[in-house]
DNA sequence: TATGCACCCTGAAGCCACTATAGGGTCAAG
DNA sequence: CTTGACCCTATAGTGGCTTCAGGGTGCATA
């Protein structure tokens, strides 16, 4: 299989296929006489975890760390635990932000009144409290 | 105002100042005698401005336009409004991508059974179909 | 006077996870 | 034999900073 093949396959972008390579996350494959890299279905299927991990958030690292955990069926499934609710913390932190977010934006969208900048919530939020004469630097 | 004092003032690191400057979002102040970076009120002022509009989520260059806009007083607030609306938009593509996430993973978390990883449906839901048959097709 | 220390300077590189670009080579079809 | 789709490497760019290397400044203390 070619690398088109393989992205076309796994949803992937050559580029990115090669920068994994790279990153040491899929094992360079062998080549053909042309110079081409050949993958066979196991690459395939490492690309796939790659990506589905990726997917649901992982980073690369952790990838990496989830990779190596299933390679050994052995080891405690209690890791790739720690792993994943580490990213579900990180996916309630960014809930709360955005969700605080968005109730300050859509707030001072309500509260604009005026057709120009003078009246407006938005800037006046933004802009720092003295709001008297020197207002360009320079 | 030195650097530091107003890195203090603005809650802003020293380095990032520096980088706003050399972006044009911060103009480049008077220098002391040492060649130091001299500030006035109005830099404190630009300043929090950029770094309210940052916490609120809007990127470098939603705040340069933002700040040309909040200089001119008699500019249209639509304009401001699309910009806010748009940020509010990438919020809300956001908090649902990430709201999907979470309940992915949180029902990944919860089906796993055995203390392994042979039996982690974490690791299970990630790896390709091929193992035995295929399980589930994207 | 020397020395220490906190602060300041510039310019470049590093971070993440790719993406894009330049400048080529390979291969099958027409 | 040329076209065009595909492949190759190496390098730089993205956003929004952060960190690092290698210095200079300014003030207090020994």
């Amino acid at each position: 299989m070619k690398i088109g093949d393989l992205a076309k396959r796994t949803h992937t972008r050559v580029e990115t296929i090669r920068f994994y390579e790279k990153e040491g996350l899929l094992p360079a494959p062998g080549r053909s006489g042309g110079n081409y890299r050949i993958y066979e279905q196991a690459h395939l299927n490492r690309l796939s975890f790659i990506r589905r991990s990726r997917d649901l958030g992982f980073t690369l690292d952790q990838v990496r760390k989830l990779m190596k955990l299933a390679d050994d069926r052995d080891a405690p499934c209690a890791e790739v635990n720690a792993i994943t609710a580490a990213n579900i913390a990180e996916i309630d932190r960014k809930l709360a932000d955005l969700g605080a977010l968005r109730a300050e934006l859509v707030r001072r969208l309500e509260c604009c009144e005026g057709p120009t900048i003078a009246d407006c919530r938005i800037i006046e939020a933004l802009a720092p409290d003295t709001r008297e004469g020197k207002q360009r630097p320079e």
